[in-house]
DNA sequence: AAAATGTTTTTTCCCGATAAAAGACATTAC
DNA sequence: GTAATGTCTTTTATCGGGAAAAAACATTTT
């Protein structure tokens, strides 16, 4: 006899104290519907488990719902799929993020959405209570947030903001240029027979068919900016210049969330910078990587700033 | 009638569950204590509460203590001392530390006592038993020290060392030395008006004080380092570089706690250079600076390299 | 009336508990 | 005997609660 796993169940049931959502369960079943009308079987459960990069007590659970909502048959190792998925058997996508994200997002809202003032102080309890999660949650998040340089905790109180402001993004990008244009040379540097090579070529290739494609895609584009510049940092094979790119990541995936303005525009310009980078790099030629790179992150910070009202300054500490 | 303030005696009773320990407040009383035998009366509560980095709430159960204990006489704003503090006044400095600090002393010590090797997986709920703390102030921990890129979490599991290697010595130090080029040509650019100059002079006859009476007080210099290289940093007006200085400032802490070879020895040659960087920075002479600026971080990283077995490589991820 | 003291409320810090998810061990199937 | 499945254990993620500490409010003193 098969246990009906806990983790399939939860929050289904009535009003129980819920300590921990099963949002990884949800988002792994929701990615395991979409591979199911590729193939008719499905492979044994250690594989399916590094396939949606979850345990094989999650794929369990997985596999118990789809045999009792009849989309597939499971005896052991066959696991025949019987029907294709339909929308109803998804779940939600807002149940399948982590509180983690939850919480971040409507910071973010928070923090652009006007009204966050530089100076302004953070209550732990009060975001908790308002976005609907538990303190320590918050708390966890606004520590891990802290390292993009937007706020500052005051020891034993409360934290402060310090603002989206014009300050900041000139910061950021003094750090940016430095990390990129060091990087960039490093990856010039590189051995021919280096792997980077090829994927700079994927690299290349994506771009021009994005650009032939740009009237309908250009929204696609900020996806694989992070793609090139991430892989431009990793030639430094330094982590504290990696680990930058988390910053900036963050603070373009919210700029370009925010502010659409002449995005398509932007980004077809970005490809063009984009691809002559790309020509720089395989030149190999210092000096030519260093005009391309230059130029490119020169636009990006121009972008960035002009986002940016001027009025909005930090105040000073 | 005052009542007994419930943080004077927290702890004082039999086997209550804890929540949270009254370090602050007992760090704060031994502090007052040291200021007692200076003067005969003491100020006022929000003068006191400033004085010692805390509020009015933890003041007031200082005072009350002391009244207690025989210290003062208390009766409003009449706070007259009565007798000067004994030894067995004091809190037992073990008492005063945050969890924080003791978190992360218990992990350093690990971490630089051997056998943490890179890629071993760092397990919360074992660390907070070893350490006789809950498993949520170990969580905070680890988030917060992940920033010195020591350690790396896997998403739903568990963190993984990445070591104290031979590696991230070079990779700290390499960021560390472009930040500081580029503060010290900023700081040698300042105006001749600006507080900074003062600052300098300041820390310049500390530094010949101490060089003059090395033989003694060698082990002064750490924190005489720390507070020239923050006052260098600070003039890059970049809160990513004064901020990345966090991270040198914990490792260099730990490191000359752990390596004492030659530590006399070393501090003399680094006040040397120190007095030529100095002196470079008061010439304003950028092709200066960046000269003296260079040589230091450059006996910095050697100093560091030596004291990190040859042997002990990051593992490949 | 300004600034102190006295009192009450709110927030931070930290623990224990619990469900989700991972991981380890035992058993079965090929 | 290797690799799967079946079962049990451990760890992580999150909540609510409670003491410490801060902060806000009320009252007195100079």
């Amino acid at each position: 006899m098969r246990l009906k796993p806990a983790v399939a169940s939860a929050g289904e049931a009535t009003g129980q104290e819920m300590s921990k959502s099963n949002n990884v369960y949800k988002d792994a079943f929701n990615r395991c519907l979409r591979l199911l009308d590729e193939s008719r079987s499905l492979p044994s459960e250690p594989e399916l488990g590094t396939l949606l990069g979850v345990s094989r007590t999650t794929v369990r659970s997985i596999l118990t719902r789809m045999e009792e909502t009849g989309l597939i048959d499971w005896n052991k190792r066959n696991k025949t799929v019987l029907r294709a998925p339909k929308a109803e058997d998804f779940f939600p996508e807002e149940e399948t993020d982590s509180l983690a994200e939850i919480i971040e997002r409507s910071f973010m809202r928070r923090l652009l959405a006007g009204g966050a003032e530089a100076g302004m102080q953070i209550n732990e309890l009060e975001l908790a209570r308002e976005i609907g999660v538990g303190t320590t949650s918050v708390r966890e998040f606004l520590i891990r947030f802290s390292r993009f340089g937007l706020i500052e905790k005051r020891r034993n109180s409360h934290w402060v903001l310090k603002g989206f402001t014009r300050a900041f993004a000139l910061e950021l990008t003094e750090i940016r240029e430095m990390f990129e244009l060091r990087s960039a040379a490093a990856f010039a540097a590189l051995p021919q027979d280096s792997a980077v090579w090829a994927d700079l070529d994927r690299l290349e290739a994506e771009h021009r068919k994005l650009a032939s494609e740009i009237a309908t895609r250009f929204n696609e584009f900020s996806e694989l900016d992070e793609r090139f510049h991430r892989l431009i940092h990793r030639a430094s094979h330094n982590r504290f210049i990696v680990d930058f790119y988390d910053v900036i990541a963050m603070i373009f995936h919210y700029h370009y969330q925010w502010n659409k303005a002449e995005e398509r525009q932007r980004n077809e310009v970005a490809i063009q910078e984009h691809l002559a980078y790309i020509a720089a790099l395989k030149s190999r030629d210092p000096a030519k990587v260093d005009a391309a790179c230059r130029k490119h992150l020169k636009s990006a910070r121009q972008t960035l700033l002009t986002s940016i009202p001027e009025g909005r300054q930090a105040q000073p500490a």
